[in-house]
DNA sequence: CCAAGTAGATAAATCGTGAAACTAAATATT
DNA sequence: AATATTTAGTTTCACGATTTATCTACTTGG
């Protein structure tokens, strides 16, 4: 049975509200001598405040936990989610420095489980919540009806119904797709095994914007869709790219993508950047030193995730400021991977590319 | 302002008494239609429980939150954690399967930064622990004398204070070292980065054990301490291993260490295994795919996890029973990285190996 | 026709804490 | 001297749920 803030008062001679005002460094009516008491009598019995007690008296104001939570759909890990496990080191570096713990919640498969354990998780336990991934409607729209602190962290989701930090995708897009113009490239291709997160939504529109600038229709650029799986990129870059009627550009979704259709290419027989010029996002920490070093577009992963806590205790402490939606810059990065087409290729103007429907 | 019992009380026309016994599933003396209605209510209202006055009122035992935490000092994933991320699974799976959700407590920096974790969660948030990785004595003690439904699991540390489940590392060890003295290898190194965790003592403790079976001092198999990082090991493997007096065989501590070791090697001009043999503990994911593919000993690391959460379970349930422990079997995977030694090498007694203190 | 039993629901106590309201004594102000 | 203010606390209520004890109406046996 654990001690109470009744034990400690019994023992300390004086009544709990004293002992209570002293711990929460309120006693300031409270005499010194008496204070020194109760301090040391807390810790000669190890008291320890009871949570649940001390949340449902004072609702979510000053029953602050200083843990919050970091909400994933996968595991985060540097092999599974390279992109969030840097944006969760951002949270964590930050959150440190404030005194914070976290409470990682992760690889949920239904958004009923991870509506649960949300509400169960808010009610008890934690200050507020950081999403990352893609987030359901059904859980914006619970966090936002009750006011819970949240800020959505990434490209996963971005909605007006919560603060935001998310990197300028659009932009991302709009460089890499001018640096492979600015090369010579005419013939792209836009890999992505999905389109449900905001940030592969807006990097589609920003690579399309950036052909329009330079009057070139969007048939140029086609985007590819093709399956999650290596084998699915693999399949598509043997079917689609080695057909004679190849792009000359590829541009990834990220930065995995394209390593996988490098390494594709490169079983193929062909070299990268001479016969096919690669590009990705993110740049996450291993591209750089792959073979080629990846061109690709800086995505501020750090830096979202510590803005992103301290907004959350901005949210935390004025609640009733309405949510707001920060972007931040990009940078290009050019390796090895990108260069100009090394020849001119046939082109057949009769084919019908597959293409995604946004 | 969420919805309390008292609003659905209201609104259903009985008392907040009655709602509590049908949500609770305790109706057996309440009509079936008032039960119809209350439920009803509750649905149309969105009513969800306050954890913290229910976890309040009735002190733990049928105030469950179904969340249960999961204890690491760094951060779960693939490339930082391969072993236990994959215990992790194992434990997801067998608490999917019995509707908990997870809590994942990760990077800690201090013993103290940990306790207060655990104390706020526990008695806010969560039914019981799962700890792996190596845990300090005191957050051991307060687990205990707080009688907090605990399971260890892994080879982090092993105590009898708690429950826990891990590997038979001393068998792994055993085996391991058997068959490379059974390859004809007769100096060997291990290598360890550190020998803080209980798996790292008993595989050390292993490996001597099959030398003196085979009437081999333990000279004649001396541990090697090396730095934590590959640069350490590199240099350890280029200054020792190169010079002359090397071991034909060497056993790391794990995979990831005998990676580094094998990519070391390489980069000196040896092959594997004509010129040395290597082998690992654990069998994470991808030692079977690498260049060579890795002798190693594999660790039931799902196996551990799910047992762990039954055990937890059990604990949950049958707080009275004394703490157990469990020890699981592990199976060697004899692969492509050892094989008999090549050619006889030069032997200089006069050598003074750098020798670990256990 | 009355005491006893029972089904169906409720009032009240309670968990540990925090905060507003209150008290009593000492000190300051007019 | 009378009143106001400050000091150093304490008493009391409330948070939202569970649980124990109770209460009412109705049935039923004798």
């Amino acid at each position: 049975m654990a001690i109470t803030i009744q034990d400690v008062s019994r023992e300390a001679g004086v009544s709990r509200t004293t002992v209570s005002l002293v711990l929460n460094g309120r006693g300031s009516r409270i005499s010194a001598e008496t204070a020194q008491r109760v301090l040391e009598t807390a810790q000669r019995l190890g008291y320890y405040p009871n949570i649940s007690a001390r949340r449902l008296r004072s609702r979510q104001g000053r029953s602050q936990t200083f843990c919050i939570g970091f909400v994933m759909n996968t595991i985060v890990g540097p092999a599974t989610a390279p992109y969030y496990t840097e944006v969760m080191n951002g949270v964590q570096l930050e959150m440190h420095a404030h005194g914070y713990h976290l409470v990682l919640g992760v690889a949920f498969q239904t958004a009923a489980e991870k509506l649960a354990y949300l509400r169960r998780l808010t009610s008890a336990a934690v200050d507020g919540w950081i999403l990352g991934d893609v987030m359901e409607d059904e859980i914006i729209a619970y966090l936002r009806d009750a006011s819970v602190p949240t800020v959505i962290v990434g490209g996963g989701t971005v909605t007006s119904d919560l603060d935001c930090i998310y990197p300028d995708d659009a932009e991302a897009a709009r460089q890499v797709t001018r640096h492979l113009l600015s090369l010579g490239h005419r013939r792209f291709a836009f890999v992505a095994d999905c389109l449900y997160s905001t940030s592969a939504k807006t990097r589609l529109l920003g690579y399309r914007q950036a052909l329009e600038e330079h009057g070139l229709s969007p048939e140029a650029g086609s985007a590819y869709g093709v399956g999650r799986e290596y084998k699915g990129i693999a399949a598509w870059f043997r079917e689609t790219a080695l057909s004679g009627q190849a792009p000359t550009a590829v541009m990834a979704i990220d930065d995995r993508q394209a390593l996988a259709l490098i390494r594709t290419a490169q079983e193929q027989g062909m070299v990268i950047p001479r016969d096919l010029s690669v590009a990705g996002f993110d740049d996450i920490p291993p591209s750089g030193h792959w073979e080629p070093a990846l061109t690709t577009v800086r995505m501020p992963m750090r830096a979202m995730g510590s803005v992103a806590f301290q907004r959350l205790l901005d949210r935390i402490h004025h609640p009733e400021l309405p949510p707001t939606k920060m972007m931040l810059p990009v940078e290009l990065v050019v390796r090895d991977s990108t260069a100009p087409p090394a020849c001119a290729r046939v082109e057949s103007q009769d084919r019908a590319p597959q293409q995604w429907v946004i």
